[in-house]
DNA sequence: AATATGCTTATGGTATAACATGGGATTTTA
DNA sequence: TAAAATCCCATGTTATACCATAAGCATATT
């Protein structure tokens, strides 16, 4: 039976000198059920960081454990490039990873963090790339779904 | 029960005049639960040397006496050749492994080697050679399975 | 409504432990 | 007995654990 859990919300928090940041108290109490870290890698589409818990890599090293898998040449080249782009980040005593330099420059972070959180993961953006993904995103969505348009104006 | 554990991450390692590399921390901490040695092969597919636990052996074996037909006859012969060249490689008190001459030629490594993580077994690549290797991967990646793109954004 | 109080969370700094790596000593094996 | 493998200790570097302070937020109090 699989317990349900969800990141919501965008917590914006400051990196410091050393990559430290403070995972979101929200998303931490999420991860301390079941562990006491949490994986990242770098997006394959976005500039950004995504985190996400051991227990969906390890699924996805389940479903590739057949012996089939193991000769097979042409074996899931994405799951590939995850496991070797994944790495545990635990939280010390006061919730803060250290994010490492080549997850910072893949996602162009500096100073500041934005934790986006997309249900059962998670992405950590710079806040100006944020902010324009967020635009694009709402303007597709607007573009595809015209409906949408009469309820955004009541507000 | 099973207990989880997964090979994450690249690391580069360096290999001394001796051909003493250390086993990665996570990676050595994850074998250290259940032995004190790794087995490593030359992989088939790529100029790389390939890393597991026994236990994974161990499991093939099995499987190949219990399912004869679920494994074509090439399968078969695979799998010898794979428990012909596999080895043990325990690695000492400061958890270093020595790769032999075999496995170093194949790999095409002389002072650098890096580790990458694949699930339930990793790799042991030349850096020039991985890097060549992981871009020729992402481009798979991206031509072969446009796809992939919307669905990890919707995830 | 305004202020006070306490709690949770975020952030900065420092001490400590872990790790990779080099070198030398001891043992094994061919 | 020479060469190679294994073991053990030493060191610089880096990450991690820990402590201390600051900042926000909600509730309680007047």
């Amino acid at each position: 039976m699989r317990k349900t859990f969800l990141f919501l919300d965008t917590i914006v928090n400051k990196v410091d000198a050393k990559g430290r940041v403070s995972l979101p108290a929200d998303y931490r109490s999420i991860v301390k059920e079941t562990a006491s870290e949490i994986v990242c890698y770098r997006s394959f589409n976005s500039p950004c960081i995504e985190g996400c818990l051991e227990t969906m890599l390890d699924k996805l090293a389940d479903e590739m454990d057949s012996n089939l898998d193991f000769f097979s040449e042409t074996q899931d080249e994405i799951s590939n490039l995850l496991f070797g782009d994944s790495k545990r980040y635990p939280f010390d005593s006061t919730g803060r990873i250290m994010l490492s330099e080549k997850l910072l420059k893949h996602a162009e972070i500096t100073d500041t963090a934005v934790f986006v959180g997309k249900g059962r993961k998670f992405q950590i953006w710079n806040p100006q790339n944020w902010e324009k993904e967020e635009q694009r995103i709402r303007t597709a969505v607007l573009k595809n779904r015209p409906s949408i348009k009469k309820s955004e104006n009541d507000r």
